[in-house]
RNA sequence: CGCGGGGUAGAGCAGUUGGUAGCUCGUCGGGCUCAUAACCCGGAGGUCGUGUGGUUCAAGUCCCACCCCCGCAA
């Protein structure tokens, strides 16, 4: 039997799922992607295309962009494919209920966290924001609330003490390909048992915003951390310099101080640049101030962006 | 034509009203020290993003064009 499937997804999370999916493509089979449109973006606003779009063209695989999926237009458009399947995986967009319920083996979603944990637009970055040890990625059938449907499997990994989103962000991708691509044959014989999600336990993984991004010293050491691996590299954790200029914070690790001084005060500088939290100190490792690349906090204290004694807020 | 910062030694920066370049760190050599990531002395290392461009007696420093990097905002 040939099978329609379609894609949909945007940004590198899904990227890596749509390449898997269409490395394993079967003969026969076909594969159509929707992503987000085009935007506007970056300096100059010129309209960029998104990886997903870019892949898609680049296979030369038929690729939808629709503003809504809302519109009459983008309804007929999506029901002329008579898709079996639709796999989502962040794609950005509400899914009305004729694409839910359309496709004959409904819609899947590559949720990349351990479902009903961390539903929503940041699961990734929440996941390490908040201190947790272990987190996954859920493969679920979907329905038409934010995250609710019922799951079909999960796999778990341990969030490394040091790990950044950025790692564990790649990490997910990965199992959350391998774990769909290992699914796919249960799911077109309907072997699977889905699981419905214990809503009590449901927790929400807002979008981040920039309040989310602005780091406080006035935590102790571990959320400090946790903040800024949270959000290292993409969005990055921020602060600000004596003079009021930008600071984003890409690393920086747990250190020993008999120094006192108030939380954000830029304690010693050498050998390595000690910031006061409420409990102890951090030692900044990437940095990047406003209008230049990343370096070393070090670097940033030769070239006289920060100073001993400065308060970091 | 969204707003803005920047491209100067391996790294991060300074360079005022134009007169062929300095600082901090690193690096190499030497010294001090029980010792050192500390201190002292000395050295190497730069066609100042590109244009065999314009102005000038003279440009890193002014003008023009182009390339590249980055922050904001979306």
């Amino acid at each position: 039997m040939n099978k329609k499937l379609i894609f949909m997804g945007t940004g590198p999370f899904a990227l890596t799922a749509l390449q898997g999916l269409w490395e394993h493509l079967e003969e026969g089979d076909t594969l159509a992607v929707y992503t987000k449109e085009a935007k506007k973006a970056g300096r100059g606003m010129k309209e960029k295309d998104g990886c997903v779009a870019l892949f898609a063209k680049e296979k030369e695989l038929p690729l939808y962009q629709p503003h809504s999926l809302k519109e009459e237009e983008a309804k007929a458009q999506f029901l002329a494919l008579d898709a079996d399947l639709v796999v989502v995986a962040s794609y950005g967009l509400i899914l009305p209920p004729y694409v839910i319920h359309g496709p004959r083996f409904g819609c899947v979603n590559i949720h990349a966290s351990l479902l009903p944990r961390h539903r929503g637009a940041a699961p990734i970055n929440r996941a390490i924001l908040e201190g947790d040890a272990v987190t996954g990625v859920t493969i679920m059938q979907m329905d038409e609330g934010l995250d609710t449907g019922d799951m079909l499997k999960t796999c778990s990994t341990p969030i490394g003490e040091d790990e950044c989103v950025g790692e564990l962000f790649e990490r997910l991708a990965e199992m959350g390909r391998d774990l769909l691509l290992s699914l796919l044959p249960d799911i077109w014989a309907k072997r699977l048992q889905p699981i419905p999600q214990d809503d009590s336990l449901s927790t929400y993984a807002g979008k981040i915003t920039r309040e989310d991004q602005e780091l406080s010293f006035y935590k102790n050491t571990k959320q400090v951390l946790a903040t800024i691996r949270g959000l290292s590299p993409i969005p990055c954790a921020l602060c600000h310099t004596a003079d009021g200029q930008l600071l984003k914070i890409f690393s920086a690790t747990a250190a020993e101080t008999e120094l006192e001084g108030v939380p954000g005060q830029i304690l010693a500088v050498k050998p390595q640049v000690l910031v006061k939290t409420v409990d102890g100190a951090v030692a900044l490792g990437l940095i990047q101030p406003e209008g230049k690349g990343r370096m070393n906090a070090l670097d940033a204290v030769n070239g006289r962006k920060l100073n001993l004694g400065d308060i970091l807020q």
